[in-house]
DNA sequence: TTTTCATATATAAATATTGACATATTAAAC
DNA sequence: GTTTAATATGTCAATATTTATATATGAAAA
């Protein structure tokens, strides 16, 4: 009962959580790898090194398809669209119970260990937050702008392509606004020192 | 100018955010391996194959120590303090700039593409979403209690050992409530359909 | 005019992290 | 009575992720 049959002998590629992800990405809009980098960013951040390979190998197992786009200034593009297949265990994939959720913060390691230090680094270290947390911020409410502007109604469908990333930028921009808040609470228990 | 100069030629230890997030949580409190993985688990989760080698090459560096504690009904620990070594780095880690947070969800994957399956699919996986950060919050509720319990007023003076672990047990207790919060929110567009 | 930045893709080596295996004790559940 | 769960520590192989290196284009900044 140990082994695990799989479909195919050679070239069996292990679709792990980024690789769905991909297909996610790709499932609601073709994107480019470049691109795919910076939209996963919302909630699973990886290096492009890590995207290209798997993009080829999500190609090879044929869940993706790409075409080339030449541009004018820049270099060309591999555009991915998702395919039949891709949808179909993309689709399938969703009805299995999700991971637990990953945090890791240096941050709040630096925090917890504050009382060895100064209240002064303290304050420098919740103020960086607040400007990083706030910048994260209006980046994000631009984004959601964009998607009411291009969208409006389809937002609020959820057999619309778009409904799942506007409802995750919604949840980013609270919890970003939260930590904001929460940076503020701290400052003031350390006015008083 | 490529090549970093070590202090030292063997048995050299890459220290890492997880080795410090160790040493932060010792300088709080003595602390089990065993213990650690969980406290770990409120900004930096890691399993015990991680954190047991990562402490024995921390304690050959003398950044920590531990002393062997017999237990009546259970199997002995060894309980780990921060020597003044250890405090040393650690202070002087906290003055470098934190590394950007990680966070890797995969419901958000799952929600991001729900479009493509059912909208009873969706309400499904924010009810367990609801369940899993309920039961985080009630557990972060009861440790608030019993901190507060314990050290009251020493939890708001930020030179006090427990003055970070407090801050950022109230910041989780926060943003797991906005998750709550954003799973209604989300739950009240499905409605409609 | 030289550097830096954003766009774009790609690979290899190093490091971090997980999953599986291993062992031991006791209490509680079945 | 046997299994399951929580406590406790440890190692090794497999996998995931980051860092470094590489290349190319054009615009903007220094």
């Amino acid at each position: 009962m140990k082994r695990e049959v799989k479909n195919c002998i050679f070239a069996e590629i292990e679709m792990n959580s980024l690789a769905y992800a991909l297909l996610a990405m790709v499932a609601r809009k073709d994107c480019s790898g470049y691109e795919l980098v910076q939209l996963l960013e919302l909630f699973w951040q990886a290096k492009h090194s890590q995207v290209y390979p798997l993009l080829a190998k999500l190609e090879q197992k044929q869940y993706v398809a790409h075409r080339l786009v030449k541009q004018n200034g820049r270099p060309d593009k591999k555009i991915y669209r998702l395919t039949e297949q891709g949808r179909e265990i993309l689709s399938a994939w969703i009805h299995e119970e999700p991971a637990v959720p990953v945090v890791r913060d240096e941050f709040l390691t630096k925090i917890y260990a504050i009382w060895l230090t100064s209240t002064k680094r303290a304050r420098e270290l919740l103020h960086e937050r607040i400007q990083y947390f706030t910048d994260m911020l209006t980046d994000r409410l631009l984004k959601i702008r964009e998607m009411e502007e291009r969208w409006s109604d389809d937002l609020y469908d959820p057999h619309s392509p778009q409904f799942g990333r506007y409802m995750i930028l919604q949840r980013k921009t609270r919890l970003e606004q939260e930590e904001i808040n929460w940076c503020h609470w701290v400052l003031e228990r350390l006015k008083k020192d």
